[in-house]
DNA sequence: CCCCAGTCCTGCGGGC
DNA sequence: TGCCCGCAGGACTGGG
């Protein structure tokens, strides 16, 4: 999303923000849009980063835009998928053109935050959020894993933990790291976990060069409304019965683990 | 600390 | 065909 939106926005000057009107409920948006007006308008974007699952929008001002999509969000440039569900727009001017971007979203879990940098310690910092999956080290991985007993697969969707995976691509990285999703955090080899180091990161770059997953409803898109498609290379999620690409020995099974899907092989994962 | 269920929403596919 | 149910890329809260 940020790789998408960022050359087309960096640098622009907001002109305004804007509710799109729809039947659905209403996202959360905070503060109120006529304060997010009032504090926003004729500020520049200055920068637009990814901290963790979160898309930022940092303006000159120091306060940044802090969307959270969760699992129908989307950032886009152009047309949406269906109006419906526009939900707020920016309109941005500078060199020489107008352009809009827009959140969009389905479910409507998502968020958009108009945070100052205070708030953005407070909300976003070590306290909320651990290290981000990508830049986590080896020594990182020891450390945290070691502090709990909770289920690996279940440990790796806290955010306080690491930041950033998501329930898909835990079970990915779990299978290519060849590690059982109910192994014990805290009883995991230091092969396991320099094979979970090493997995994290193949996974989710991957994952980013094929612009994400787009599941069977069809949802995600980058932000001129195309496909990803790395669900073509999924190894296990959403495969259950389907016999596993690695071994080639055992059908990929589905477990739940609080309360959330998890698809892993029986066979190389539990060796 | 951890676990679990419930909550916020909308849509889809399966079973009957 | 149509209805009901469970489920879905997430995160938070309250009770035990």
């Amino acid at each position: 999303m940020v790789r998408g939106i960022r050359p087309s926005i960096e640098g622009l000057e907001l002109a305004g923000v804007y509710k799109c009107r729809c039947q659905c409920k209403p996202i959360l948006i905070e503060p109120t849009l006529r304060r997010i007006q009032r504090q926003t308008r004729g500020q520049r974007v200055v920068t637009i980063y990814r901290l963790a699952k979160r898309v930022v929008i940092e303006l000159s001002s120091g306060d940044s835009f802090v969307i959270e999509p969760r699992m129908t969000g989307m950032m886009l440039l152009s047309d949406p998928p269906n109006p419906a569900y526009l939900r707020l727009e920016w309109r941005l001017r500078g060199n020489g053109t107008n352009r809009s971007l827009w959140f969009w979203d389905r479910r409507g879990l998502g968020t958009v935050r108009l945070l100052s940098k205070s708030e953005m310690a407070s909300v976003l910092g070590p306290s909320r959020l651990g290290p981000d999956a990508l830049a986590m080290t080896l020594d990182e991985w020891k450390s945290r894993c070691a502090k709990t007993g909770r289920e690996i697969k279940v440990a790796l969707l806290d955010q306080k933990l690491v930041a950033g995976i998501g329930n898909l691509y835990a079970s990915e990285i779990l299978h290519l790291a060849k590690i059982d999703p109910t192994a014990r955090s805290n009883e995991l080899k230091p092969r396991q976990l320099r094979r979970l180091h090493a997995s994290t990161a193949e996974i989710l770059n991957s994952a980013i060069r094929y612009e994400g997953s787009t599941l069977n409803d069809g949802t995600y898109r980058n932000a001129l409304n195309k496909t990803g498609s790395y669900q073509n290379s999924h190894r296990v999620y959403n495969r259950a019965d389907e016999i596993c690409p690695t071994c080639h020995k055992a059908p990929i099974q589905r477990i739940v683990q609080a309360q959330r899907s998890t698809f892993f092989c029986p066979h190389c994962q539990r060796v």
